[in-house]
DNA sequence: TCCGACAACGACAGGGCTGACATGCGAGAT
DNA sequence: ATCTCGCATGTCAGCCCTGTCGTTGTCGGA
């Protein structure tokens, strides 16, 4: 049983190759009668075009790229479900690849991403959005890229949430409840993610007329043992804060656990919310406030802009995505 | 600055294309004083092999297919960073692949995937291990598999871990610390692990002489919410159990909430142990005592399985990968 | 010295598909 | 009737690599 090519079906319809291929690639100037004879054929034989083949003579690949660095995996697993199916809706394939970006042959490793395999377009997940290097090298191999949350949505394609205000948002949540003393763990400042949530805490807290205390300004990294760790620093202080707003969801489970290793309750004693609305969000007890970021979206929107780049269907841009408060039973009102 | 090829590769060395290919694939019959100018000349040049070229003429794709049906995200994305890893050392490629196994479109799909891209091999996990449409269409187009977890691994290659063996011991520790009232959170009986693991819990019982209590043993599907909805039930009974071993960490993580929200302290009251060692097994409080399952090694054990079949290096066969006991805080000696 | 065995290499022919260009043909304009 | 034009289809070269197979070079043994 060898593969059935374009040939065969050129054959059995009695017509060229290059005819089965217009109607394959929908090109113009065919006509009905001929379309639809060449469409029964292909079902009949069950014929499937060999992307390889495609790709030499087409001289694109139809592969999209998800470039990632070791975000938490649930979130890139929603990013990688989103780009998936926006592919899959233009007939493309996703190509997943981890990247290290402290690495000493990152760019070396990209080159041969990009040469090797030539994806005629790549999706940026934070922190890549911003390697300098890589979107030099990117530019120079001139392939299209969108990115998702990047640094500079002004520059590029992708798309975007307004985290600033979401976080000020969140702030506001906590004054409203009768918050006064209330502390930020502080995410990665290499993404934009950190320095936008910084910025939206320092705004909320303008807006209620509160000082900012740097001993309520706790470093993390986006991850759940930083949380921890912030957390156990912020109960050793002699005045604890009584409500605390996590960078991210993962510092703010860190947070929680770290409380509930010191006997201290959540929300009774301290308030705890996040930002990202994980799926460890509704697991942990309690259940976490935050802010929902819809991530799955968020992939495929900015691959549907990056197809509409590479597709030349028409003008990409930086799209923009509501995000959403979740008031859970993290949060509660001050004693 | 178009591309570089093979011939320029082979202008500047002053030798065929044919030698070029032979040294970059490693093939014999090159001396070496060819071998290391053809080095040279590659690296000079810059040059790097076109994936789809090599596909078409080599009549592989260079590429192994990771196919997955929604199991929890943090499962995926570990085997997926050991399919990567593995791949990564042998030069292939991986193509993730999400399928729905009871879409009407399964088998259409998935023979979709595998004509047009052709890859070179497929890692399948559990539940698709055993999906028998898929396996046939898998032999029908002479795709070689590696299998995680399959229902009967006697059939073929890939990855296994004595589940059964796993969760009679894990038993046997409840046992040990004097708990008679055990319950079992069954996973989905269409997976081998949700057959494995009530079996090992029966196993269990039968060792400490105790007798099964259908009202102990409550239907779960590997999910959160199932695990909720299952310590819902349980706590309802006249008569508690005092330990309950979920089949997953994520139904053990769901029984926690359901006791977190019916104001029952874990393990005070009740103690809890799961299966698999998720990332959220230590993320919960109190953290979770579970059977570690190395999951990215078996996601790169069973890719090199696999691969020494595709390349013809050695004889692959069912690999055993050692489980080990997390003993944590959310398992207590009976009250 | 000659032969055979084997190592080292090259010429050639595609693999399956698409892009550029050529051709044929009928409808409408003149 | 003639000329245009535009749509429908075909021809052909070529994308970049590798497999096949035959040629040449090398070396040891008789």
């Amino acid at each position: 049983m060898t593969r059935v090519t374009i040939s065969d079906v050129a054959r059995t319809v009695g017509t060229s190759k290059k005819t089965i291929s217009r109607v394959l690639n929908n090109d113009p100037n065919v006509s009905q009668s001929m379309r639809q004879r060449v469409v029964a054929a292909v079902a009949a034989l069950n014929y499937r075009p060999l992307t390889s083949a495609r790709s030499l003579a087409a001289n694109r690949s139809f592969m999209i790229g998800l470039l990632y660095d070791n975000r938490s995996p649930s979130y890139i697993m929603e990013v990688q479900a989103g780009v998936q199916e926006a592919c899959e809706a233009q007939h493309y394939s996703m190509m997943v690849q981890p990247l290290v970006s402290t690495a000493p042959d990152f760019v070396e490793r990209v080159e041969d991403i990009l040469s090797r395999h030539r994806p005629d377009g790549v999706i940026l997940t934070p922190p890549l959005t911003d390697h300098a290097q890589l979107l030099e090298c990117l530019r120079k191999q001139d392939v299209p890229f969108a990115s998702i949350a990047p640094r500079h949505p002004e520059a590029c394609i992708g798309v975007m949430l307004r985290e600033r205000e979401a976080a000020a948002a969140m702030v506001e949540h906590l004054v409203s409840l009768g918050h006064r003393r209330i502390a930020h763990i502080i995410g990665d400042l290499e993404h934009g993610a950190g320095i936008w949530r910084l910025a939206g805490y320092r705004d909320g807290l303008g807006r209620a007329g509160l000082k900012e205390d740097p001993a309520y300004m706790v470093q993390g990294r986006f991850s759940f043992e930083s949380g921890v760790a912030a957390m156990r620093q912020l109960l050793a202080l002699p005045q604890r804060p009584t409500a605390i707003f996590a960078g991210d969801d993962d510092m703010a489970v860190g947070a929680i656990w770290a409380a509930a290793e010191a006997g201290v309750s959540i929300p009774r004693d301290i308030s705890i919310c996040g930002f990202d609305d994980t799926t460890m969000a509704t697991q942990v007890w309690p259940p976490l406030t935050t802010v929902h970021q819809p991530v799955r979206e968020m992939g495929r929107r900015a691959t549907q802009e990056l197809l509409l780049r590479v597709l030349n269907k028409g003008e990409a841009r930086m799209v923009e995505v509501d995000y959403q408060m979740r008031i859970r039973a993290s949060t509660a009102p001050a004693a």
